[in-house]
Order: C-alpha cells, then structure tokens, then sequence
DNA sequence: CGAAAATCGTTAAAAATTTATCGATTTCGG
DNA sequence: CCGAAATCGATAAATTTTTAACGATTTTCG
C-alpha cells in the first residue's frame, strides 16, 4: 500500500512470511492480523500496520488476507523473487555452513562462489584462491560481498570487495568495517544477540522468574 | 553508573568492546567517547551515554576513559567474566560453525555439549544423542539452549529444552516458538539482516548512489 | 598563572517506533 | 433482512531511541 517502511518492521517481515508459509502449508486459506500478531506474540496494530504496508490488495473486514496474496507480496517486497548475486570470503565453518545453506536461494541471494586463502571444495563447490575475486566479480556483476573471515582480516577483504565494485557487505566479522560512502554494511553480530540473551538471561534469574 | 540499558544500547556494546580491544593492543591508553564514536561513525552524545551508563569511574574531561578500564567494565557489564553453559542441538554445518567457533569462551559462553539424531564426533568434541540432553541438563544446570535444527523440528526441540529446564533460548531455526512466559527467546534472524541489507542496496542502485 | 581547547555528563528537543482508540466495512446467524 | 461480531485502516497518544544544546571540568600551552 504505502512504499516506506521502517527499518524495525523490515526485519520483521521475514518472520510473517516464514510463519505464513507454514499456516498456508496447513490448509489455511485466509488470515487476519490479529491471529497472526496472537500466534507471534505481537502487538496487533503493529502487525496490521506492517502488512498493510506490503499488500497490494489490503485485507477485508472480518476475513482478513488471502494468504497465498499475501505471501506474494511480502516476496516480492523483499526482493525474493529478484534475485541477486553474491560472493562469499572466507571458507572457514561458517563460511561453509553459509555456502550450503540452501535456504538462499528462496530468500533471493544465490552465492556464486567462495574464495579462500587455498583452494578447495566445500559442498560440492569449488572454493576459489582469493586472488580470482577481482575478475569474477566484475564478469558477473556481483554486487554483495559475504565476510567470513578472521577480524584482523576483515577490514582488508572488504577493501578488495569495494575495489571490486561490491555495493552491499554482510559482515559476520566482529569489527567495524571503513567503506566508501556509497557503500552499506549490513553487521551480523552474534555477540550482541548474545549479549541481549544473557542480560535478559540474567534478570529472569535473578527475579526468580517472578511472571 | 547508571544500572538501566536500553535494549539498542546493548547490542552496540559488543562493538564498543571489540574496537577498544582493538586500540588497546595497538597501544592506546586513554580514548575518548568522541573518537570512539568518530570510528565507529556512531553519534557522540550516544557513545557517551553508553559509556557513561557502564563506566564504573567514567571519563575525565580532555583525557577521556582509561582504555583498560573501559574494556573491564564493559566485559563484566556483558557477562563476559561470568560464564554460562550452553548446549546445541541440531549439529548440521550451523551448529558444527557455532560448536568450534572458538571466541564464544570470550564471551562468557561455553558451549558443554551438542546434540544430535545420530552421535559423531566434530571438531574433537563428542555430539550426544539427543535423548541424553535431560539428564546432562540437569545434572550440569544449563540454562540456555541452542537450536540449530531445520525450522520444522525447533518447535519439538524448543519444548524438550524446556523440559529440561532451560530458560534461554537462542533460535537460529527461522521459526517463531511457543515458549512459557518464563523462558526467553532470542531470535537471530539470517533472513532479516539479509532483507535489510537487500532493501538498502536496491535504493543505493535506485538512486544511483546518490551521497 | 590564565586563557583556550577538548571532553564529560546532563538536560532538553527531535525523531522513530510502538501501542491505543475509533469509526467503517464485511460476514454470519437468526 | 437485521443486528452482532470480527476485522480493517486511519488517526492519535505513549513510549523509546536518537540527536542537539549547554554548562562544568580538566589539561595544555603561551
């Protein structure tokens, strides 16, 4: 309905689709905001202000959404069903747990290759020497580049990445990256999921789980 | 100073901890918020007001926070000083990348065991049948629980963790859990980072990189 | 020593996000 | 057909988070 989305509720918008997919998988024909705030454990308005945001058609009164309508429009408001390509950098554990997460491919990112230190082969997929970045990434117009490495490494990787022409950074590594202004940086930071756990983690303890 | 946190604060904690690392072995001895946040391209008046609410000493005027200090008060601020167990069930790539992702001790995480449909060994740790988890949970009094599963076995996972008494949850299975309200979930949210960084990238191509 | 520069911590304003309220619309059951 | 129940979409209030403004303190240097 409206293109402008907060940033909040763009990460949110994942979880309704996973969610809804699983009701339509179901049997489930139409959903209304308000079943699916109470299954998410989220504020009502707040999940009907989302979905009024991506739907094309809006809901109707006392039935809700045409999920299979729904489903298609979150999809294709995040970028689904437009694929992009992207390269990853950095073949170690997590890098290759990346690299074999099948899953991407339905959220629009297709990994095209993997570059490491010594080649090898992860998956089924060749892992290519560092060196090879520059040349393929360019050919293939890939504009996301994937951090899997080190920290004290990171920060020269995504140098080569920008110097590439990659636009958009994924880093799992744990430091800041310094990039051209033109240049975004999604962090993926476990710590500070970690940090948001155990803190949380802490009060229920120590209020001996009062609620 | 002050014991209140909001929840955004706290996850650019980790950061803060990382980059004064960082400094600190480059030799730095004194830093102040307003180059922390230069750095780190974060607002000023927002880094001295993370700071200020876990610095026990606080910063002098001109000089700013002993660097040690900081990264001390920080630590123990995190818990990183105070270590939890954890254990993993589900040992595909995911939970194989987390299980030898060595920094977690830094973190005031110890992963003490994995489980897994059939016992193998990763990384020199053993992966336990996942029938053995209630009583090693118990026994150990783990508290916080990691689901590395495919999302259509977390839900089954998540009740047997708890079950098990485990209180925290860390779901990397894009699923939302039912849970009792004395237990939390954290949910870290492969696809939601993506969608944002997506969404960025196609404004920055849209306006054709414009700033 | 004393003025200038840098930084701190606090208070206040602005912006973003979440939550509440309400009238309008659609379906269902009698 | 008509009233009750459910849901939508929009507007408004409340809350949270970020950013700005300012006086106070400490160091540096002439």
């Amino acid at each position: 309905m409206n293109g402008t989305i907060s940033k909040q509720a763009l990460r949110r918008l994942p979880f309704y689709l996973d969610y809804l997919k699983k009701k339509s998988a179901e049997g489930v024909r139409n959903i209304s905001a308000t079943t699916v705030a109470n299954d998410l454990k989220l504020n009502e308005v707040q999940v009907r202000k989302d979905l009024a945001t991506v739907s094309l058609t809006g809901g109707k009164p006392k039935t809700g959404y045409v999920a299979s309508e729904l489903i298609r429009d979150l999809e294709s408001f995040l970028g689904y069903d437009n694929t992009k390509e992207a390269v990853i950098v950095g073949a170690g554990k997590l890098g290759q747990a990346l690299l074999s997460y099948k899953e991407f491919g339905r959220y629009g990112l297709n990994i095209v290759a993997a570059f490491d230190t010594d080649a090898s082969i992860v998956d089924g997929k060749r892992i290519f020497p560092a060196d090879k970045m520059p040349d393929l990434c360019s050919r293939l117009k890939v504009h996301i580049g994937i951090i899997c490495v080190p920290p004290e490494h990171a920060q020269e990787v995504c140098d080569r990445m920008v110097e590439c022409g990659i636009l958009a950074i994924w880093n799992f590594a744990p430091v800041h990256l310094v990039v051209p202004p033109d240049v975004i940086v999604q962090y993926e930071n476990l710590a500070a999921s970690l940090a948001v756990l155990s803190q949380n983690l802490e009060f229920e303890i120590k209020d001996g789980n009062k609620f």
